[in-house]
DNA sequence: TATAAAAGTTAGCCTTGACTAATAATTGTA
DNA sequence: TACAATTATTAGTCAAGGCTAACTTTTATA
């Protein structure tokens, strides 16, 4: 968690062949991408979490361990360490034995999230893509999309739906 | 590099409110895209030193350590380590001071993971996205994309580029 | 052809995010 | 209320994928 600095982080425009280098995309540039993927790989994780407990939260008015356990298909233990790694980073409050809940900051990022989640199941469904499937996809692809293709992503839907 | 069972693996149906838990997202259900999620990250980076090994190859005849290292963003130690790892994987052939080779198998998992970029970059492009985000966010994208999800981008990207 | 520069290798360390197994606390119920 | 079942915690392990530093091999050039 300490590769990637969005200031270096320029986009980089377009190669031309197959997908290979050209004048435009530079081994760096190239880098950049890939550590924005790195990046990325690293805050998705914390990012399902924070979501999923809010869902708990909105769904059972609160979340426990154990519902965050059976939820993400990992155990007690696992959670247990995570959520401590959330309440350092300012997400959650959590006491012993209680059950977990959001600081602002957390449900700020959970709102977050879930926009993102919901954009990108809108628009696999415009493109045609089965409900079943765009939940299944979907989870993964909401962290891997920039603001920009969030917000093309909503234009699009808006303009093609129904 | 153990969590994920395709067997159990089935498609869940959405849910119906906020994303929250319905009669159709069980709680195993959503365990398993968890899962799914958490075995594309595992295999993402492999596709990605395929890809660009495949890459290397095309534009300069081989793919040297170094050069590997400048495009991911990544040390020569920690590209050594990982193409022992793809050695291992039957994915390429390497000896020790020569540069990478694919195998039949490499070569075909370069492809394939080729491909699907080149599909997410287009469905990107004709949603609206701008080149360069179009390539950035394709870095990523593409490793979450279901076959279903892509053959629906490559139906509707045919439909409607200009 | 020496020798310096570049590239590759190896060893050892760190963090993350999983796991199991053992233990402790809480909760529900006979 | 006591006890059983459920839940939470802790300790220790593991593999992946990064890193740095030291060393060796190859390559290029003075």
């Amino acid at each position: 968690m300490a590769d990637f600095d969005p200031a270096e982080d320029e986009l980089t425009p377009p190669p031309e062949g197959t997908g290979a280098i050209s004048a435009h995309m530079t081994p760096d540039r190239q880098a950049s991408h890939f550590k924005r993927a790195r990046h990325a790989r690293e805050t998705e994780i914390i990012e399902d979490y924070v979501e999923l407990i809010a869902d708990l939260i909105d769904e059972q008015g609160e979340a426990r361990a154990v519902d965050i356990a059976k939820r993400l298909g990992v155990t007690g233990a696992t959670v247990n360490k995570m959520v401590a790694r959330l309440k350092q980073m300012n997400l959650v409050n959590a006491e012993p034995y209680r059950s977990v809940f959001l600081t602002d900051e957390g449900r700020e990022m959970a709102e977050a999230s879930r926009e993102r989640h919901h954009i990108v199941v809108a628009l696999l469904r415009v493109v045609g893509v089965d409900e079943a499937t765009a939940w299944a996809d979907a989870e993964g692809m909401e962290h891997r999309c920039s603001p920009e293709t969030l917000m093309a992503f909503k234009e699009f839907v808006k303009r093609h739906k129904s």
